[in-house]
DNA sequence: TAGCATTTAAAACGCTTGTTTCAATCGAGC
DNA sequence: GCTCGATTGAAACAAGCGTTTTAAATGCTA
């Protein structure tokens, strides 16, 4: 129940915004659904595009400030964490991140899947500013957990993953969040793995099938 | 280089469409980059909902005819074709399937891209439907290529596979994608594999460091 | 060539949008 | 209690939207 009017439009953006997209969503829903006045918007945010920024900004911020403690954490404990143990602290965060429950986090979901469909320049170079730092912290772990891979494919399968983590997420069952997440930190090991090839060096079976 | 009026609206919208996103998109631009007037949109499709939903159907049945008919011909060549080769037949077809170089395909994908992001119902089902029936044969194709897979748990990881493809290939640059794409390929099929462990019984060490 | 359906053209309609304006209200500090 | 900055309220603004309308042009068929 947030009591000043600042962060009832931010709680009313962040839902309509998850559920309509940026576009669709006018500032008169937005103050309508929050209950306050039309011009608060552009009195503590400027314009509608400020509002948008806004809002991503404090949810990614304590989206990856609860990765990045999770990963110290377990590399407190362990010296050599596995590879499942840093893929967890990646993406357990984003269902709970909020403590808010499975629908708080799918919102949040649906909103960052937003975030990388519409090609806004700006919020687009926010977020990978805010990623570079948080992605190239786990690309280590990973790379620490995995000695053999190589660097540039690793960046790739990241990015699988995180494609992975985003769309599934967003699009499924309230209930089964939990449960696919799990099963995504063990597709995504696997995946990594590459059952154990997964040097620069391609198996030329599966390739010249694949290319067939 | 399109002849008719009809076709001249689908190209420019699909494009303005994947650049900026279906409402932003203003019929006023959509005709004026394809050099027709106005009204033709109205008289051609009726709405712009109409429209958009014109430009998903077209390329949608394009790509899945193109998957379906790539995996018939490797399961003509080969009894037991390879876990690649089917992962590959639904992968490479995104890329290729006009015939429009990597920059086609990429706006192409960026478009689903938007389709998953704007929870449109009507757009969805459409969408839903049309893979029902693809998802289906590719989960079959999958399953027999990977006989001791769990068919709900593998109905979960066909949708990490669609969820990177999908974001990867709208985000990457466009000389990186036919390379991520092979490079998905394996990730993929060593996530199914899950290093042989892909039963139902899951690994004690790896879950009890995961979720600690 | 005449007639008819299809297609394009230009203008206008009604409506909603983000934004601005300006007066009213609130809440501390002196 | 009064003042002054911060905040809210209600109304209005110009601009752009999707859509409709009416008329002219075009392309077939006979």
């Amino acid at each position: 129940m947030p009591v000043n009017t600042r962060d009832k439009i931010l709680n009313a953006a962040e839902s309509l915004f998850a559920q309509q997209g940026f576009h669709p969503t006018t500032l008169r829903q937005i103050t309508r659904s929050a209950g306050v006045n039309l011009a608060a918007v552009n009195y503590h945010f400027g314009a509608k595009q400020a509002l948008i920024h806004a809002v991503f900004r404090r949810r990614l911020d304590a989206l990856n400030a609860a990765r990045l403690e999770q990963l110290s954490s377990i590399e407190r404990e362990h010296d050599n964490p596995s590879l499942e143990a840093v893929l967890n602290a990646f993406v357990e965060p984003a269902l709970a991140f909020s403590q808010g429950g499975d629908a708080e986090a799918q919102r949040f979901m649906q909103l960052l899947l937003r975030a990388f469909a519409d090609r806004d320049v700006v919020l687009h170079q926010a977020l990978s500013h805010d990623y570079a730092h948080i992605m190239q912290r786990f690309a280590r772990a990973i790379a620490s957990a995995l000695p053999a891979a190589d660097p540039k494919r690793l960046r790739h399968q990241i990015d699988f993953i995180v494609g992975a983590l985003t769309l599934t997420m967003a699009e499924s069952a309230l209930n089964e969040t939990r449960v696919i997440a799990a099963e995504l930190v063990q597709f995504a090991a696997a995946g990594l793995r590459g059952c154990g090839i997964n040097q620069s060096s391609t198996r030329t079976h599966s390739t010249k099938e694949a290319t067939a």
